[in-house]
RNA sequence: GGAGAGGUGGCCGAGUGGUUGAAGGCGGCGGUCUCGAAAACCGUUAUGGGUCACUGGCCCAUCGAGAGUUCGAAUCUCUCCCUCUCCGCCA
């Protein structure tokens, strides 16, 4: 969330960033709360210290007269305390709800069309012949199946089978190998159901619990992604400012019940009710936030290109990059057979944002007082649409799957995907 | 899931309802000593918020969380959460 402070101090810049990004920001009715709350904050708080030294009078006295009176005081404090914090809780539940501003790099713009492409990596691959989808492949292949999927759970799930399995396997270790070795991300294997409190602090809640599956009866969500155990991991904490930045990867499943996306990627392998990705976490100093957000954009993009799949980046512009993100960057993978880019990670910055919801702060120097931290993430890559682009890259005209160079470690001598093996 | 024990500051660990925001120790920081270092000794060492005559002061809150009893709660009561031990169940 934003610093009260920040909206006492600049009320207009706040409700301008939040117009830019197309979001709704309760800046007036905050204020007035914020005036409110004071107000019978410091009337409670001034009963109670005198309450506090005749107490301390009482003490030795036992005046009966004087009982009286601090009984009454007590009374007075306590409602006063109460109509304090009711106006205080009323406060806080809407400051969740105003969007983070920012950064002046970020292009103004209304919708995906707004988006600036910052580079194209690579070229698309000319096939030779009609490019298939990755789900006509992959159906046709046996590794792909959507009907069984269907039956057992619903629509928009899937099963991998067989070698589209063992593929998405041999992905998952390359990219947790790539970052843990080469990047210097610690792997870590997150719990994938968290708490309300977890939700808020990276700002799942209170806006887009519709979005999340919750567990019935229980406070405890699936995660929409690997972010929320992450990010939270160091929630209510004062960091050594010398252990920053820390950098986590993790590989989990992602629920997402996308009630609002209804009839958009319907088809095939791209948006799922349940999906694989591994996730970057950085949790930094506010003054290193800004590179280390652009080293993670970089080591999310090593991946694509050691699979040499044509990708672009895309700055997203404002109306376009959430409410949350401080500046965001879409990696888009190229896909033959469906003939257009599918996003394959998402890289967000949130300066501290986050961090103050999820009161996650660091100590900058010894003895100097804590600030909330800087956190910063994106996936690295997500599983799904990775393997799509995969399958429609490396395609070859029998329908079989060349497997790039860089996953032959990982999957067993398998060099091609499909080929029978009679 | 059942039975029991427990949750106090960066860490360990005292704590009788009333100068206890909290003894003591460790660690950290500053200093004395020293050619320098160690040791020893002295001092200092929380977080959030409000407020003012605002490079400082004053006030409020915080001893797992919430509620209650009381003029006054770390200390008494209730609920919840978490940890540990034993049993059960399981991967």
């Amino acid at each position: 969330m934003l610093p009260l402070e920040l909206i006492r101090r600049d009320p207009d810049r706040v409700k301008r960033a939040a117009r830019l990004k197309g979001e709704e920001a309760p800046i007036d009715e905050i204020l007035a709360l914020d005036r409110g709350w004071r107000e019978h904050l410091h009337a409670a708080e001034t009963v109670k210290a005198e309450q506090n030294r005749l107490s301390k009078e009482f003490a030795k006295t036992r005046d009966d007269a004087l009982k009286e009176r601090l009984r009454e005081m007590a009374d007075q404090a306590k409602s006063e305390l109460a109509e304090a914090e009711a106006v205080k809780h009323e406060l806080d539940d809407l400051l969740l709800r105003v969007p983070n501003v920012f950064h002046e790099s970020v292009p103004v713009g209304e919708t995906e069309k707004d988006n600036l492409v910052v580079r194209e990596v690579g070229s698309k691959r000319e096939l030779g012949f009609a490019a298939r989808t990755h789900y006509d492949l992959g159906e046709t292949l046996g590794i792909m199946d959507f009907e069984h999927a269907a039956r057992v759970s619903g629509s928009r799930f899937a099963f991998l089978i067989g070698e589209g399995a063992r593929l998405e396997r041999a992905l998952v270790q390359f990219m947790l190998d790539t970052h843990t070795r080469e990047h210097g991300y610690v792997e870590v294997l997150p719990p994938v159901l968290v708490n309300s409190a977890s939700m808020t602090g990276t700002a799942n809640l209170p806006k887009f619990g519709a979005d999340a599956f919750r567990i019935e009866g229980q406070d405890l969500w699936l995660v929409p992604t690997a972010e929320v155990p992450l990010t939270n991991f160091h929630r209510d904490e004062i960091l050594d400012g010398d252990r920053l930045p820390l950098k986590y990867v993790a590989y989990t499943p992602c629920f997402r019940s996308e009630a609002g996306a209804a009839g958009k990627d319907t088809r095939g392998f791209i948006r799922l009710h349940q999906f694989s990705k591994v996730e970057l976490v950085k949790v930094t100093s506010a003054e290193t936030s800004m590179a280390e957000f652009e080293h993670l954009l970089a080591d999310a993009e090593v991946i694509l290109q050691r699979l040499g799949l044509h990708y672009q980046v895309m700055l997203m512009c404002s109306g376009d990059m959430g409410f949350a993100q401080f500046k965001k960057y879409d990696l888009n993978a190229w896909c033959p057979g469906l003939g257009r880019y599918l996003e394959v990670s998402s890289c967000s910055v949130f300066n501290d944002f986050q961090a103050m919801r999820a009161n996650l702060r660091y100590r900058p120097a010894r003895g100097a007082p804590p600030s909330f931290a800087h956190t910063i993430n994106g996936s690295g890559l997500a599983l799904t649409r990775t393997i799509d682009a995969i399958i429609e890259t490396y395609q070859r005209a029998d329908g079989t799957i060349e497997v790039p160079e860089a996953l032959l470690p990982y999957m067993g001598g398998l060099e091609v995907i499909g080929r029978r093996s009679s």
